[in-house]
DNA sequence: GGTTTACACTAGCGCTTGCTTGGTTGATCT
DNA sequence: AGATCAACCAAGCAAGCGCTAGTGTAAACC
């Protein structure tokens, strides 16, 4: 059995996995629906991963790893000001779920059906993405950007970005700039954002 | 089959429902469970109700009857000032979520478990709520007490504290008042709250 | 006093579930 | 040319699923 490595086959098994979970859920999902959309037997996909759970997993771990990487480099190629630091949070977070919608969906909405040990390995790499949005969030406070309690006000940012998957429509006229934009302007409104743009309302 | 009433056995069937589909999920959550939990054989079970389905919307019609009634209540006793009322909206909605936890929680997570006919109706039960603060979220934007997009502002304030529920400790030290205030505070900063409290950060 | 109603029971049908087993294929390596 | 190995398949098992049929019983109603 192909359980350890990381084989091509096996990421592109964990996409199709995951655009299944997003339509149906994990609980509805069964391992026959899951070989058939992937073109093979339900016995077949035994040989890449070891049981259901692992499959959602992988695409959870998949989704976060990707969106941490976003995030870090979002913040590496931004200017040093904190307004810009805040904004590049906002706009790498919306663009991974404009991106990699599926993933992010899954991990949104299935945390749950994962088993402890799985559970407790992906909360650590979570944990890291949401410590990035807290660092931003002191910078912004000690700044007087933005005002209140640390933990809250990260929380309830978290809320209002994470809520997006449930409304958000990509193929409509706002993109996730204007998102940003517009989230950033709500808690910060003193705001100067980036040169060249000016502070609509 | 007493499927049409609103017994009281049944609505008490409908409190423990939530709490099972809450610790488990709609899909793990078995008749057979939900029977036992109630003390009753799973064939007795489809007396009360239809079936399966049926259960999930008796519990989010409950929830969110309720919730959409302590909002208007809450309206209605408060003050007539924009920021009074921004509070007692996001208090009336943390509150809910503490006394009526269970059902909401299902509603938030399970919604896309409904068969169609049973989310059409309930739909509107939602959206009704949604216009309360989209009715609230207008007038403090007309009163110049926060700014932007109103679809936007009104889609990341319902996230905000929608998200509260998977954070959320009801034992801990924050009660649901600190939280609408610490919430109304971020988006409104200049606003002047109830007499008697001060604009704490 | 007979009928209806509400609520519960037992027993199990028909189907689906996640997963296993034992074996075949075709490419790659030595 | 033989060995190795990932990838796949056909067949099916044991368990569990939602739900139904038919029955019992005590209280309520006419």
């Amino acid at each position: 059995m192909n359980v350890v490595n990381e084989s091509p086959r096996r990421k592109e098994l964990t996409r199709l996995a995951a655009q299944l979970f997003v339509q149906e859920g994990f609980d509805r999902t069964t391992v026959r629906m899951l070989a058939q959309e992937m073109g093979i037997k339900s016995g077949s996909l035994f040989h890449h991963f070891r049981d259901k759970q692992e499959i959602l997993a992988a695409v959870i771990e998949e989704g976060t790893q990707n969106a941490l990487m976003l995030a870090r480099q979002a913040l590496e190629e931004c200017g040093d000001s904190t307004s810009e630091r805040l904004h590049a949070m906002a706009r790498a977070h919306l663009q991974t779920l404009l991106t990699d919608r599926n993933a992010h969906v899954v991990a949104l909405y299935e945390w749950r059906r994962l088993d402890p040990a799985a559970r407790d390995h992906l909360s650590h790499l979570r944990d890291a993405y949401e410590a990035l949005w807290e660092q931003v969030i002191d910078e912004a406070l000690q700044a007087g950007l933005i005002h209140g309690d640390r933990f809250l006000v990260s929380r309830f940012v978290m809320g209002a970005l994470n809520w997006t998957v449930r409304w958000y429509d990509p193929e409509g006229p706002r993109k996730p700039e204007d998102l940003a934009h517009e989230l950033v302007a709500m808690i910060a409104p003193a705001t100067h954002v980036q040169p060249g743009q000016s502070t609509k309302v």
